[in-house]
DNA sequence: TCTGGATATTTTAGACTTCAAATATTGACA
DNA sequence: TGTCAATATTTGAAGTCTAAAATATCCAGA
């Protein structure tokens, strides 16, 4: 995944504590939309850089730890809170990816033995794709330690913190939702 | 990858005033770690979701407006910023990708015409890379559209939710980057 | 029943990405 | 000067990912 300029979401200088107040002058109409401009496309940085180096690091402990990669942990993350099983599609829709990406990585996840491909009893066309009794024994393992991780890496955030951070990215998820065509 | 420095596991003064001092009631103690758990996992995949999905229109929007791919605009934009060109090693760490990866991208965008690599006068293993004035060009008609593109993105949050964004992202961020080896 | 558009999945080609190995050069030090 | 670890980059193999085409099936309507 692409870490767009990694480096220029810098504040550009460190903002005194008292925070401009709204100055409604209307010259100040333009460089307040540039500012608004300049605010997106920065928080936009931060948040693919916060996100980028996370993924960096879950990536190296699951290849060290476990020898096995991100994708192949997430396609099983969905099919552990699906019992039943999830049809490709499903699945593909689920983690934002290409069905024939879901293809390859249910491939090489059936081929190891962590994942069945089951004909869907109603629809011929598809397959239920479940986890294996070894897969949820597998996949247990895997998801403690992530979880660790994870934690340890939001360790700076305190609860107040993340609760707002919870908030904020829902709302902008709602709204990135409703754009979709 | 980059960030040497400062390897200290834990972030030296920001420890939040209502860090809980090992509670001992038990069960208190365990929901309160299960709950923050939780908190933290939610927060993660919200954000890997907000991440992806934006990652996702802007990806789909270079393809059909500008027939190029994310990547490459990376690599573009660093290279805006750098007017005297860049190190291959250099550009590598600001876009936090490995070496190998920037040199295939960096070739395609030498085949298009659009950067050219110099001979480092100081130091003859490096390659200087820099935009060409063609791949100047283009690189500023895609950067006003990719910033029309994450403004009307964000148009869901106010101005304070991403001054309140921005300041949660900074500091999950500075904390990312000590936990680095 | 037949037809045709929609849906579920796979396949293919090509781009992106990592890691590790290979190559070339630098710079410090004996 | 010669050596050797460090640095800058490329190469190669394998995994990930997309878009688009191909295949198979479903289902609604004539």
């Amino acid at each position: 995944m692409s870490a767009r300029a990694a480096r220029s979401d810098r504040a550009p200088g460190r903002r005194p504590p008292g925070r401009r107040p709204l100055d409604r002058r209307p010259l100040d109409l333009e460089s307040r939309l540039t500012q608004d401009h300049h605010d997106s496309l920065r928080l936009w940085l931060r948040l693919l850089t916060c996100s980028n180096l996370i993924q960096v690091r879950v990536r190296k402990a699951m290849a060290s730890r476990f020898n096995t990669t991100l994708p192949r942990f997430d396609l099983m993350a969905q099919l552990e809170r699906a019992p039943e099983g999830l049809q490709m599609g499903e699945l593909s829709r689920r983690m934002l990816v290409t069905g024939g990406n879901v293809t390859g990585i249910a491939d090489q996840l059936e081929h190891a033995g962590l994942v069945v491909r089951a004909a869907d009893p109603h629809d011929r066309r598809a397959y239920r794709i479940k986890l294996t009794r070894e897969g949820r024994r597998v996949f247990e393992q895997m998801a403690i330690e992530h979880e660790r991780w994870i934690v340890g890496m939001f360790e700076g955030l305190n609860a107040r913190d993340k609760r707002a951070m919870n908030e904020l990215l829902s709302r902008l998820r709602v709204c990135l939702r409703q754009g979709e065509e």
